[in-house]
RNA sequence: GGCGGCAUAGCCAAGUGGCUAAGGCAGAGGACUGCAAAUCCUUUAUCCCCGGUUCGAAUCCGGGUGCCGCCUCCA
């Protein structure tokens, strides 16, 4: 039994799908202006984890995730730019390529961190008229009216609306400090369509029964989940901010026309946050330009699964402070780990050990508990009772889920160039005479260049520095 | 102002009433090595503060203090 904290009942309740076996998920996808930062990608990182868990437990998992590639403005207001017209200004090139650019981009960073890919994909683009027709049922129940620049979902016509985020609307009305859009009747009010402006054509406009225009960024996850998913359905993730606005509409959405409870559970990342500074705010964030990318990891030549393994050192639904400090910790646990996989494994088949693959399971079990999990996972090879076979394969099982690549885990050795090898020659004959003067000025030599020397019964080793 | 979260070793971080408070990183000592590296062993905690409940609290309750997130684009 899988045990998952949900947001909406704000405690860890033994996970049941709805259909025997099988698990609905839908995940809050990306945005594609610009590349994904590693605080996003935490998020992915939780929610594979909780796939692989489902899987691992033996659930066939139908998990969907949109990319956002319209209708997201900059303000969550229902005001300013819509971020796709951002890039496109941006970049010069149109939106569609631009959300093609940055999904590549996106799916890459997912492939680089052993993430596996959802089982659909969805662009909101690409159900527009789902999203109309999703409008349109909510027009029919009353529930929208039309202003100016567009039509508006009236959140007093739900008796429940907010209950995800237990909000307090009357202390957001007298706590308001947001523009409002003129003329709408609740602050926390949104847009379910919004037309385009006037003045100006933009690249992503569409006919709909109200006029040109384009959907409200909550429209699409809300349209999509319903045809893939449908009108109830497990569990639906995403980041902590969007329990308050995002995932508070889009639940508005369906149940105003379905009348009935739509997701079963909702769980929700923590941020990935940065030590605060004077001058930095410690979120980090694609509009402020504060972030770091996957990218920019692989410049600094770190794997990225010590990234994935630095995050799997919390709880997912503790904040993370991210330092390159703390990250270089991670890549030095996760080195140590593939050698020492490297020395065990073996093609000669092993017994999977109980003891430490229950522990570990169970920690899993208990809503993701992955820093428990990587204890039991270091319990095995401190076991020096077992035999390597065995901790091979316990290594194996337990990695369907940590995703850390233990399969292709060998020695890591250095590519060398003839001068190195050269070198690496020079010196292992000047320890031959016993001249170790000489062979260390060689070493030294060699570490100057990036790379380190272990000298082994079989013979001296070169790897990277 | 409203809502929510967090405070455990140098760092990251589990643990939600009961033996000697997981695990990782970093550090120290030792074994091994020509010296290293790698590996192995050993070692590192007044659980933010003050009250209270209890035979017993890091864990529950009350009050402080500090930090963070959301309500603004957000994962």
């Amino acid at each position: 039994m899988i045990r998952l904290y949900n947001t909406m009942t704000r405690s860890t309740d033994p996970f049941t799908p709805m259909e025997e076996g099988r698990v609905g998920l839908y995940t809050c996808g990306p945005t594609v202006y610009n590349y994904a930062h590693i605080g996003n990608l935490r998020t992915y990182i939780f929610e594979d984890l909780l796939r692989r868990t489902l899987e691992a437990e033996g659930y066939e998992v139908n998990h969907v995730m949109n990319v956002t590639d319209v209708g997201h403005l900059v303000s969550d207001s229902d005001t300013g730019e819509d971020k796709m017209e951002v890039g496109v200004a941006r970049e010069g090139i149109t939106a569609r390529e631009i959300a093609d650019k940055y999904w590549a981009a996106f799916r890459r960073d997912l492939e680089r961190l052993n993430i596996v890919e959802p089982t659909t994909w969805c662009r909101a683009t690409e159900y527009i008229g789902e999203q109309i027709d999703l409008a349109k049922r909510m027009e029919g129940a009353g529930f929208t009216y039309a202003l100016e620049d567009g039509i508006y979902f009236d959140t007093s016509k739900l008796p429940d609306y907010g209950k995800l985020a237990r909000l307090d609307l009357e202390g957001l009305q007298a706590g308001a400090r947001v523009e409002m859009v003129a003329g709408k009747r609740n602050p926390t009010d949104f847009a379910v369509w919004k037309f385009s402006p006037t003045d100006q054509k933009r690249q992503m406009e569409w006919e709909s029964p109200w006029g040109i225009g384009f959907p409200g960024w909550h429209l699409e996850c809300s349209a999509m989940s319903l045809k893939h998913l449908g009108e109830q359905f497990d569990i639906h993730c995403g980041g902590v901010d969007h329990v308050a606005v995002h995932h508070t509409n889009e639940i508005a959405q369906v149940e105003s026309v379905t009348g009935k409870e739509w997701v079963r559970w909702w769980m929700h990342g923590e941020f990935l946050v940065l030590p605060k500074t004077d001058e930095d705010e410690s979120k980090m964030s694609k509009s402020s330009g504060n972030f770091i990318t996957m990218e920019s990891l692989v410049e600094r030549r770190i794997d990225p699964l010590a990234y994935r393994y630095f995050c799997m050192g919390a709880h997912y639904r503790a904040p993370l402070t991210f330092t390159w400090e703390g990250l270089d910790g991670a890549a030095n646990a996760l080195d140590r780990l593939r050698r020492r996989v490297a020395a065990i494994r073996t093609d000669r088949p092993g017994r999977v050990l109980d003891e430490p693959l229950t522990a570990f399971r169970e920690a899993c079990r208990d809503d993701l508990n992955t820093p428990r999990a990587l204890a039991a996972l270091w319990n095995v090879l401190r076991d020096e009772r077992a035999d390597g076979a065995d901790q091979y394969a316990t290594l194996l099982e337990m990695d369907r889920i940590l995703g850390l690549g233990i399969d292709s885990m060998a020695e890591v050795e250095a590519e060398v160039d003839g001068e190195i090898e050269r070198l690496v020659a020079e010196r292992d004959d000047a320890r031959s005479r016993k001249d170790f003067a000489e062979a260390d000025r060689l070493r030294d030599e060699i570490t100057a260049r990036g790379y380190l020397l272990e000298d082994t019964p079989e013979g001296t080793k070169v790897r990277p520095g």
